[in-house]
DNA sequence: GTCTATAATTCGATAGAC
DNA sequence: GTCTATCGAATTATAGAC
């Protein structure tokens, strides 16, 4: 079964989505030329057209479908269970499913002033789904009696920052690994909002 | 005193930079481009270069100057004082000071990675200087025994990443005043490190 | 000090051969 | 599906008139 030179469908596709992602991440949407993403995935520039419209779609659809695959998981996670447990579950997610894709959480914070109105609208809504579950488990850590927050709103957003600026400094191969980094973390967070 | 027509050196030079600034930190360093600068000024593009030399030179001149100024602040205001205060001066200061310089800070943070190596050195090095103050005041509680850090490095770097989240979605004009947040976000803090 | 004009490059995206 | 070639527009930065 012979194929024509040059043809690579079932690989190019997800090279340039991952080489997007990675140059995205790393110096930003404006910065990276669609002549640096083909020379990542080892195209000619043209070649790239055949699996995306434009650079604007790309960067929508990298934000969109990682926002969605966290958040069909968190779904699944916190289903059910006490506040208490589903705040370490929480915690435990987030920096677990993060930490191996660094890229993928920095274009979900960073490039949001890079998408046009209507992608920056939908990908907005997905963000507030994602931070509505920690305000979901505040609300009833109060209810239980096990939380204080003084301020519900801020609380979160206060919690989301901590949580999320660990994704601007933790290396892979330093003093601490996910596991004990998580255990900081959650004992930050634990603490934060314990009821007296 | 006839002053020549459309010359203006006194005012041009704030307003590149207010303009720069803040078009910085709206649309990502790389997006805007000279000549967006050069219209919120009032000029023509080529009119900017008697003011710099180049576009990347405006960028590390921002943010060094911003650090510097916070830096200079911060010195002074924790001279003096016991951990529990200068804990808490170190979170009036980095609410108050960075509140209405919202664009300085997202810039001293999101815009590293547009810094060329020589620049990019030179600016971590401020930013670490920062963080090292507040290391500085938890190293002094744990000390003093009024708190209670499990990890040093990690714990300063949780909590500036908590401190700085508020930049992130705080409103002027919402439910809170910067004084009530700075409470809220004062007592998150506070109880997370607190000595049991 | 600011202007107009332009040099030299680079960008995103497309057309057509293979 | 990928390539080469290219279009039209936009970029940073400079030169020289005023």
């Amino acid at each position: 079964m012979a194929r024509k030179q040059g043809s690579h469908a079932e690989i190019t596709g997800p090279k340039l989505r991952e080489a997007a992602l990675r140059l995205f991440a790393q110096s930003g949407y404006a910065a990276v030329t669609m002549r640096q993403i083909a020379g990542e995935v080892g195209v000619q520039v043209g070649a790239l057209y055949n699996y995306i419209p434009d650079k604007q779609t790309l960067l929508y659809e990298l934000m969109k479908s990682h926002l969605e695959e966290v958040l069909d998981a968190l779904d699944v996670e916190l289903r059910t269970g006490g506040a208490e447990e589903r705040l370490r579950r929480f915690v435990h997610h987030h920096i677990h499913v993060h930490l191996p894709r660094r890229d993928a959480i920095r274009l979900a914070y960073d490039e949001l002033r890079s998408l046009e109105p209507q992608n920056f609208a939908a990908i907005e809504k997905l963000r507030h789904a994602y931070e509505n579950h920690l305000q979901g488990i505040l609300e009833q850590g109060v209810a239980e009696g096990l939380f204080r927050v003084a301020d519900l709103r801020v609380t979160t957003m206060a919690l989301i920052g901590l949580l999320t600026g660990l994704f601007g400094w933790y290396r892979e191969n330093g003093r601490l690994t996910p596991v004990e980094v998580e255990a900081l973390y959650y004992d930050l967070v634990r603490k934060a909002i314990a009821a007296p």
